[in-house]
DNA sequence: CTGAAAGCGCTTACAG
DNA sequence: CTGAAAGCGCTTACAG
């Protein structure tokens, strides 16, 4: 007593930590535990008179079904958990709010982590295991392929978020049209009368930078163009600053510059123009890859090749909230866009 | 049989969905189940002995604990629910981080919904609540106080990050010092020599834009210099594009904008420059708050106030993960600090 | 230290 | 349509 009056000053409701549950409801409303549980749940048979009674009492006693409960029953916790890397990429917020809002609508919800960009990320799946979650979702990271055999054996999906690799195993990726993007912004280059052509790859082993330069190059090569330069820009904003300073300081300097992403677009076009004094789409042609919001504001006007990020995600979600009702490609590729900005001319 | 033929190209192994339980562990060790269980459960009085017998069986059948169930028993989920409002801010991947590890490192997972900014959040936290989180961040979003109550009285706790309420009812805040960031940034723009200033504020209601927007306004007082001219840019890219239109268009024009966080104030500059061609610093001096790793870009030079968010995470998670050992401050304010740049002469 | 047993809060056959 | 009962996969007193 004496204490509930030192605290009144504080709140005007105690923190009980007491929560009511399916067997409070019953007691109050007279009726049974799983009379209760039909009344929560989608599609049991239970009379509207019932459910009235059960809804009542439920609301009077602030009643809210324990999801782990039933997760633990039914075997679908409906979490989805995500892996998220490169957080610097303002490509990946759109990403997640894309996935997030359109999970919720089919009743997921997301366990995320955060991790560094290509990270490996097994330490933060086998959490998502022990979770039991529906699918798994990579963003810019990777699994070790003993882990995403377990994952297949549990039967949990495992999604590739704008990457793909060679073995699959038991995953399956969505990502844009890489290749073409990269055809696509080969040919504009080369119709726009540049001659001397660099490509900023993110890193070595990621397939999305990987079929963006092939593309690229593989344009060039039907123009009978040489191959293009190449420097490494880790997908990230300061790797790309190095890797500019090193291509617009060679004695033949190329005249256009594709990055594998805007991120590095955007670093690219600030060392051209207050590093060199180049002006970029006059001086230097600078192309990016996503189109980040970024990417039309006027300091960059980028050029770039857009990714269809919700078609993307739509297609993710579909995957998951479809799971075992019809097989699924394993590899979902969607069409990108070519948008042409004053980074080029 | 043919079934598995058929399939084989697929895969070598068959998604079987079976998972392995204690109750299969403790079989296949020829112990009870409850040592598995203290096997697996940190300071569980258990021999080296036992538990080295249990952890191989485990390995050998792929165990692994059910938190769900576990978190059904010890009421305690490990998980903390986070609503993220205003995905376009740069800052808020950043906080994601920042908090994701750090709550990692402690044990705790991630739920995470995003929203529009400042959107209302009832439904994501009634969510929460079904999961039964042990915590909540809101980022940019809002509740009911009728849902905070809900909240309180299930012993849950609410932290406003980056943000604060008059009536914090049950929750708590944690905010950098926005009334002395405020301040300090009206103090280098008057030694500087600015003489007719403005503020862009976020939104009519957020705490963190009022604060802001007091102390500025307090140091300005403080000289004698009339308030500033007020406008609006919703934190966002496109509000604050409006906004300084409206405010470069005054035929007195405002010759020092303070902006309410960097996301505008960037886009401020490149309205300033490449719509009005004033040059930033020089013909108009520009400010913004948090900086965000754009703000150090050449094409942007931001003077802004530097937000400890490094911290902000650290005390968040250190109250969430203290849970009921000490109360905390229902206040949390860090102190930040001033960053100039070339954005202000 | 170890095991048998009760129970966390639900869902879901199974009878009626 | 409704209720009693079993059980999801664990943890944790309770004896030994």
């Amino acid at each position: 007593m004496s204490r509930s009056q030192s605290k009144a000053s504080d709140s005007a409701v105690a923190s009980t930590g007491v929560i009511a549950t399916a067997h409070d409801v019953a007691r109050l409303a007279g009726v049974s535990q799983s009379a209760v549980s039909r009344a929560f749940t989608q599609g049991a048979s239970i009379s509207s008179k019932m459910r009235r009674k059960v809804l009542n009492a439920a609301s009077e006693l602030g009643y809210r079904p324990n999801v782990l409960a039933r997760a633990l029953i039914t075997r679908r916790s409906k979490i989805v958990g995500l892996t998220m890397g490169n957080v610097e990429n303002p490509l990946f917020p759109l990403v997640l709010d894309k996935l997030s809002t359109r999970l919720s609508e089919q009743g997921f919800r997301l366990l995320l982590f955060t991790a560094k960009i290509n990270a490996q990320v097994d330490k933060q799946i086998e959490e998502f295991l022990r979770y039991r979650v529906d699918a798994i979702i990579l963003l810019s990271t990777v699994m070790s392929s003993w882990l995403a055999d377990e994952c297949h054996k549990a039967g949990i999906p495992v999604i590739l978020f704008n990457r793909t690799v060679k073995r699959l195993g038991g995953m399956c990726g969505v990502t844009s049209d890489n290749d073409r993007g990269g055809r696509e912004i080969g040919r504009h280059l080369l119709e726009a009368g540049y001659k001397r052509f660099a490509f900023m790859a993110g890193y070595e082993d990621s397939s999305t930078s990987q079929m963006r330069e092939h593309g690229f190059t593989e344009s060039l090569k039907e123009a009978s163009v040489p191959a293009p330069i190449r420097v490494i820009g880790d997908f990230t904003h300061a790797g790309a600053v190095r890797a500019a300073r090193e291509l617009l300081s060679l004695k033949k300097r190329p005249d256009a510059i594709f990055c594998a992403n805007d991120q590095m677009a955007c670093a690219t076009v600030d060392v051209a123009r207050y590093e060199f004094g180049l002006e970029p789409g006059k001086d230097v042609g600078i192309v990016g890859f996503d189109d980040i919001p970024m990417a039309s504001w006027p300091s960059f006007s980028l050029t770039t090749y857009s990714q269809p990020i919700d078609e993307m995600a739509v297609k993710t979600v579909d995957f998951i909230a479809h799971l075992g009702k019809k097989a699924p490609h394993r590899q979902m590729v969607v069409p990108g866009k070519l948008i042409v900005r004053s980074s080029t001319r």
